[in-house]
DNA sequence: GCCGTTTTCGGCCCGACTGTTTTCAGTCG
């Protein structure tokens, strides 16, 4: 059971409450204690396993603690189970159609005897909804559609997936009249790894046509809604986006509301309720009068608060540290002076070692290191000794005629799976960079696959570990390893965690990152580039580093080649 | 069901939009 499956049983238990007449703060309590947990990146089961105090975390008390240990021991809640004698669990997967909530569905399944999605279309299709009170024409025709249109869960897509649709989709809006301002919020600005929708916010004159504007843009699917200050709109590619139209005084709050992350805003808010105040999002309130809210910043100083940059609005501790002036000062993408993981046409990358190398110096970079793959990945003609050594070779004539980069010779090696390296040490000292990971046996033990690891790092010439956990955002899961013990082994070793940046890995994660901070292991963030358009890969990884804490000083790649070279060389 | 340096009981965010309603309930974020 992974924390998305947890919070999956803990939602539903949520839904057939509602439906259930339960009470609304008895409903709303198991929906936050679940969004708390899909806020973790570090599992529910091993923090039981470490036989942690689960109620330290926000909104989530004795009750649901001692449920979530039942969940991860036995893979049941039984009062889930209990309930559906009742309720039939299927009325929680309606309830995901858009446009039905308890009420409607409970109405659905008392009047109709409706109890699935199946039974749903053909009660629409049959007309009989539209006789239902509340219900009417319209609402059936919709639930028809939206129906038909149901592929399951929506996933959240990759940030990197969405930024290309939001860039055009400004550009559209930026052409509306009376447009003052607009800016992507919510989870894109919080700089998420994925997100569920688009946050768009804008300021405008009252006559301005942006949201006229918003709903007629090309990529439209379906306008679920469209008000004065408001809209929302499904576009073809299934992704939802919203739009919120506030007056140019109230920009500082409406943005501070529509970034988020609610947790952090809850905080915030509690923080105001103290104060005898109340923040919405046209403003800070004393009574009707508004104090405060033309800007971000204000807000953050009217309750004492030092700005908090969006990546740590997350309630994890930022407000604190904002308080007591100790927050981060977080790593930009203009400290990275280097990439140290790439790939080129001698393996699977698509672009030369010397158009990787110009396109780096073009990027600004004062280095990088070439690592493409060992011997043991045949499938993309891994590189064995000989090759290997023709590779450096051809690394140092191009340094010879390269003035403003210096290429380092790296390789990534296989950890096999009995902790040794893919290639012999005499053939890795001869390198600058050793950047170690994992390619094979991902379904080891847990134990098996961290001494895996901390066996390649008595190695004295294990570096960088690679994508540590081995994930692929919404394609598979980590491998189990226990990436704490991993981190300390690094610090015993003097070696370093990567933030792979490419945008379906990000890994480490931001949790990760801010362990490695905590127990003082420094990271690399790279590319893994395998062409030149690859390299811009970079911000990604820079924001999951900013995500999890991390400063200029905790990422090698940020330092003089003279400085990191000392880093590497492990003494 | 959660939460608490004023509370262990009594609070718990609220504004916008839609459709079905003659003044508002349901849903969403």
């Amino acid at each position: 059971m992974n924390n998305t499956d947890i919070a999956r049983l803990l939602d539903r238990m949520a839904d057939l409450l509602e439906i259930d007449d339960a009470n609304p703060f008895r409903v709303r309590a198991y929906r936050g204690a679940a969004q708390t947990i899909r806020a973790q990146s570090r599992g529910m089961a091993d923090r039981v396993a470490q036989d942690e105090d689960l109620s330290k975390l926000p909104g989530i008390g004795r009750d649901i603690a001692a449920k979530i240990r039942t969940i991860v021991e036995t893979g049941h809640l039984p009062q889930l189970e209990k309930l559906e004698e009742r309720v039939p669990t299927e009325l929680s997967d309606m309830m995901r159609i858009e446009g039905l909530g308890a009420k409607r569905v409970k109405t659905l399944y008392r009047e109709l005897g409706v109890r699935s999605i199946d039974d749903l279309r053909r009660a629409a299709r049959a007309g009989r909804i539209r006789a239902l009170p509340g219900f009417g024409d319209k609402t059936e025709h919709t639930i028809m559609k939206r129906v038909d249109a149901w592929s399951g869960q929506a996933p959240r897509m990759l940030i990197a997936e969405v930024e290309e649709t939001a860039r055009r989709l400004l550009a559209h809006l930026k052409r509306a009249d009376g447009v003052k301002r607009l800016v992507v919020a919510g989870s894109y600005r919080r700089r998420r790894e994925t997100v569920g929708d688009l946050d768009i916010l804008a300021t405008a004159r009252k006559d301005s046509d942006v949201i006229q504007r918003f709903t007629d843009f090309d990529d439209v699917g379906e306008v679920v809604s469209h008000g004065s200050t408001r809209s929302t709109v499904h576009l073809e590619s299934g992704l939802q986006v919203d739009l919120r139209v506030v007056p140019e005084v109230s920009y500082g709050a409406a943005l501070h509301y529509f970034t988020g992350s609610k947790a952090h805003n809850i905080a915030l808010r509690k923080m105001a309720q103290k104060r005898d105040l109340k923040i919405n999002e046209y403003g800070v309130y004393k009574g009707k009068k508004r104090i405060t809210g033309r800007t971000e910043d204000e807000i953050y100083k009217q309750f004492g608060l030092a700005y908090i940059e969006p990546e740590l609005r997350e309630n994890r501790g930022e407000i604190e540290a904002a308080r007591e002036g100790r927050l981060p000062e977080l790593i930009g993408v203009a400290d990275i002076r280097g990439d140290l993981h790439m790939h080129t046409t001698a393996t699977d990358g698509r672009d030369s070692l010397k158009d990787m190398a110009e396109a780096a110096a073009e990027r600004g970079y004062e280095y990088i290191a070439i690592t493409d793959h060992s011997r043991r990945l045949t499938v993309v003609n891994g590189l064995d000794e000989k090759r290997l050594r023709k590779q450096i070779e051809g690394i140092e004539r191009l340094n010879e005629r390269l003035r403003n980069i210096e290429i380092l010779t790296g390789i990534e090696v296989d950890i096999l799976e009995d902790g040794s390296l893919d290639l012999p040490d005499d053939v890795l000292k001869a390198l600058d960079l050793r950047v170690c990971s994992i390619h094979s046996k991902f379904r080891l033990s847990r134990k098996k696959q961290t001494e895996r690891v901390l066996r390649a790092m008595d190695n004295p010439y294990f570096n960088i570990f690679a994508h540590p956990t081995g994930r692929l955002i919404n394609k598979r899961d980590a491998y189990d390893i226990d990436i704490e013990r991993v981190i300390e082994g690094a610090k015993n070793n003097g070696c370093f965690l990567e933030v792979n940046a490419q945008p379906d890995r990000l890994d480490l994660n931001d949790d990760a990152c801010r362990m490695a901070r905590d127990l003082g292991v420094k990271v690399a963030i790279s590319t893994d580039a395998h062409s030149v358009a690859n390299l811009d890969y970079m911000r990604f990884g820079v924001d999951q580093a900013r995500r999890g804490w991390l400063e200029a000083g905790d990422v090698i790649n940020t330092r003089s080649l003279t400085a990191l070279k000392r880093l590497l060389a492990r003494t």
